[in-house]
RNA sequence: GUCGCUAUAGCUCAGCUGGAUAGAGCGACCGCCUCCUAAGCGGUAGGCCGGAGGUUCAAAUCCUCUUAGCGACGCCA
């Protein structure tokens, strides 16, 4: 079904060509003055000067075009020369009634499906998630889910760091403590324990502490860096211990994303990535991309136009060790040959951009990727606390996720305590549920790519434009029908009627803008179009539901309109918090 | 130093493919529960859109310069 500023656009222009203009100056758009009229369009004033007239002037000779418009109610040139409209009712409510029976609530599956990775995990085996995997989580979930509504096929991975000096260090940490295990004895064949020999509670502590002497131990740091070698070289000891320590974390690491309603469909790391490396560096110098510059193996990745120096991308140390360059550059070469994708996302830090700049040069260079494999960045920025400074505990440590959902959490059933009457016994599942829509909400209804203050108190306070105002309105309708329902009327019944008054057009009106907000955030990465769509049209309902006795309503075909309005209006508001993550509860 | 990002109401943020009187929320103030959840709704006050030039019939939006804050800039990830 073609879309609704589509059709709007091309009534406008049949009308301009009508008046013997050109129809490209029919653009149609949501008027910025809604006191004045329901959309407008300046298409005159663009004219003006193509065809010596004054606007106003080509704005009435459009207008005289328009009369007995089937699609718009009023038409009105104003000066300078804006063409106020306003849509008609029957109209609107025609395309409403097509609206509710598309299963996809009128947003088009694309016609080029692609199949796009995003990679928004990056947390470290053995360290616990913090706050700054937060964003990186919620956002690339919000982004997938987007993209597959839009009908691509989208392909989610954890992308675990699991190959770096982090895991020498707790060898030997654990070396420390513990040398009678097993994995430390050298004349030991095996087989080794199925059973990890420490906690997801002890691994936690044994990095930070691993992490600390590192820095004052020079010795210790010597070793951890050997141990890291021994690893990569498949020192069977040292093998088995990653594999715990693998094991142990990812048990972890999925509980707490399930927590946050985030899924991966893969659980890749970089370690899977290692065996691409020897090849692809073999094919990086025989191709003849790769040079060496003071000792280390270098891809130059400038290119014409730059307005500035990009360093080239290095491939391989002075010393012939990998680095994060050459396991990303593996990755994409592995996702290549795997998954084949159209698309690879990396929804990362907006710090790192200049270094997936590098990346992205320099795989496209050596034709790691196909021509039209697009490699595309979404760096988001960091997450700060009331001060104004990176997110951190009272007592100025890093906040772990874990900690700051049950904070949030543990507020947010206070408050539905305090707010019942009656007790409820679901008041801990539904804290859990409008916790993390405040958590969600706050964080993408800013700006991905911008810094922003995460408030406690503001997302706690629920008021104004939160996640558990969305579901409070959610509830409400929801609250609404299942009484309806109770009382003997029919879902099924009632036919959506031209809107009774204001408030409801206004309603229906925001219920038409669903598709272009979810087609704008996907193409501009930026979910929160999203969430301002979705505030915008809980305002809309909360208003006419101010004014509207639904239940009470005599005429039985009024009702059962507005319980048509409802039902519509509460699949697309529940359509929308699914895109962005998260879901509402039955009460609250 | 070079390059990039940011600057909008007291606070937190939208708006930036140029359009009419720059919008929300919080906070402040004033109203609204015999009625489907008041975690709600209506209203009032609050702005040289960092500054200066320029382009345009029209600039928060585009261009140049400038100030301030933040960030990135080869052997970390």
């Amino acid at each position: 079904m073609k879309k609704w500023i589509e059709r709007l656009t091309e009534e406008m222009s049949d009308a301009f060509e009508k008046a013997g203009y050109d129809r490209s100056y029919g653009k149609v758009a949501l008027s910025n003055r809604p006191d004045l009229c329901e959309y407008q369009c300046n298409g005159a004033m663009a004219g003006a000067k193509a065809y010596h007239k004054a606007p106003i002037q080509i704005a009435g000779d459009v207008v005289g075009q328009m009369q007995g418009s089937s699609i718009f109610s009023e038409v009105e040139a104003v000066n300078p020369g804006f063409i106020n409209l306003k849509v008609s009712p029957e109209f609107l409510a025609d395309y409403l009634k097509e609206m509710a029976a598309d299963e996809q609530l009128s947003v088009e599956k694309t016609d080029h499906p692609k199949t796009i990775l995003i990679d928004y995990g990056g947390p470290n085996v053995a360290k616990p998630l913090h706050v700054g995997h937060l964003r990186s989580a919620i956002i690339g979930e919000s982004m997938k889910r987007l993209g597959r509504y839009l009908g691509h096929k989208v392909i989610g991975d954890v992308h675990l760091g699991d190959w770096g000096l982090q895991m020498g260090l707790i060898i030997t940490e654990l070396k420390r403590r513990s040398p009678e295990l097993v994995y430390f004895q050298e004349d030991y064949e095996g087989p080794y324990p199925e059973e990890a020999p420490f906690t997801i509670g002890e691994l936690e502590e044994i990095y930070p502490a691993a992490s600390a002497r590192s820095k004052e131990d020079e010795a210790y740091k010597e070793e951890a860096m050997e141990a890291t070698h021994a690893l990569q070289q498949g020192k069977p000891g040292y093998h088995a211990l990653w594999n715990h320590i693998l094991q142990v974390s990812m048990a972890d690491l999925k509980k707490n994303y399930e927590r946050l309603q985030v899924t991966f469909d893969l659980w890749k790391k970089e370690s899977d990535a290692q065996p691409y490396i020897p090849e692809m560096v073999e094919y990086l110098k025989e191709k003849g991309y790769a040079h060496l510059d003071q000792g280390a193996l270098v891809v130059d990745v400038q290119e014409e136009g730059d307005t500035k120096e990009i360093p080239p991308c290095m491939i391989l140390k002075s010393d012939g060790a990998s680095l994060y360059n050459t396991t990303d550059l593996a990755t994409i070469v592995e996702r290549m040959k795997l998954f084949d994708p159209d698309e690879i996302l990396y929804v990362v830090d907006k710090r790192q951009e200049l270094y997936f700049t590098q990346v992205f040069r320099c795989a496209r260079k050596a034709h790691l990727v196909k021509e039209d494999t697009q490699l595309s960045f979404l760096g988001f920025g960091t997450m700060n606390g009331k001060d104004g400074k990176p997110f951190k505990t009272r007592q100025g440590g890093v906040m772990r996720l874990e900690e700051l959902m049950n904070d949030i959490c543990q507020e947010m059933y206070q408050k539905i305590v305090e707010n019942r009457s009656v007790k409820d016994e679901n008041a801990q599942e539904t804290a859990q549920i409008v916790g993390l829509s405040a958590i969600k909400y706050g964080d993408l209804s800013n700006q991905a790519t911008k810094d922003y203050i995460f408030d406690v108190d503001r997302f706690t306070s629920f008021e104004g434009d939160t996640g558990p105002y969305l579901l409070y309105t959610i509830v409400r309708i929801k609250s609404i029908l299942n009484r309806y329902v109770e009382e003997g009327g029919d879902m099924q019944q009632g036919s959506l009627q031209v809107p009774s008054c204001e408030s409801e057009k206004a309603l229906m009106l925001e219920l038409v803008n669903f598709a272009p907000a979810v087609e704008g955030a996907f193409a501009d990465k930026a979910p929160h179009k999203v969430c301002s769509y979705l505030y915008g049209l809980a305002n809309a309902f909360n208003r006419f539901y101010h004014e509207t006795k639904i239940l009470g309503e005599e005429d039985p075909k009024q009702k059962g309109s507005w319980i048509q309005l409802l039902s519509l209006t509460r699949r697309v508001l529940e359509t929308s918090i699914d895109l962005l993550g998260f879901s509402a509860p039955e009460r609250m």
